[in-house]
DNA sequence: TTGACCGTACTATATAAATTAGTACAGTTA
DNA sequence: TAACTGTACTAATTTATATAGTACGGTCAA
């Protein structure tokens, strides 16, 4: 469900954050579904349950999760949180786009690129 | 020139890496033209000389600048250091896209996005 | 009701990364 | 010579990250 990459610059609780994240906003973590509990995924993953926690806690302060006492940690699907989402990443889009074009890359090359992917159902 | 800002998340000598990297590769700053001094980036921007001397040595070794013993440093425009620039930005645009179509964003309105940029001469 | 889960909240510790401070040396230039 | 340049150190500090251990209250099924 959630691999670590220990060559990823990024920090264990960042990754998990993330690839909880990506897999809440695209549909693959349905709404209300669980999520694993922090101690058993800490074992899974051979790391700290404070790590797993620490990833948890953010989610949760950011929308992207909701706990219930006892029970554990489900995904939300709250649709200001995708609004969110996409917002970031169409910055983030403008922001690459923007840099490609300083850089010499035409309009119609990025423009090629984004229409030569693979679109998964 | 430079500009910190102290609610981002990455480091200081990697806010002005990335600051400095982007003005060379838009070509703002030309080749050979000179960046600021160690002592004087860093009295500008009110923070220690060895945190400026960080971002330029990483800048050299990745080829972006060279220095001149005794000058100072000066921007390269090599054509590798241009190429590489553009494969990582693909990359990122290819990742954003695939996680903008996973979020339910239309290959059209991301094509759509790119075309309303403003090209600057 | 007991026992096994659940998230959460602590304290403490260890390590690495980032930043600051200060000093020093060699090359350049007016 | 004096003022600048990059560079190379050591040292100290702070912050971020991760681990370890303990504890508390809620949930749920046997």
């Amino acid at each position: 469900m959630i691999s670590l990459n220990f060559r990823d610059s990024r920090p264990i609780y960042k990754q998990i954050k993330d690839g909880f994240v990506r897999l809440i906003v695209s549909g693959a973590l349905g709404a209300d579904e669980k999520l694993p509990s922090v101690r058993e995924l800490a074992q899974s993953l051979a790391i700290n349950p404070n790590t797993i926690q620490k990833a948890y806690t953010q989610m949760e302060n950011e929308g992207y999760i909701y706990t219930v006492s006892g029970k554990g940690s489900f995904a939300c699907q709250d649709k200001a949180v995708m609004d969110r989402m996409r917002g970031e990443l169409m910055k983030d889009l403008v922001d690459t786009s923007l840099q490609l074009l300083d850089l010499g890359v035409s309009k119609n090359e990025i423009i090629d690129k984004v229409n030569g992917l693979n679109v998964k159902e």
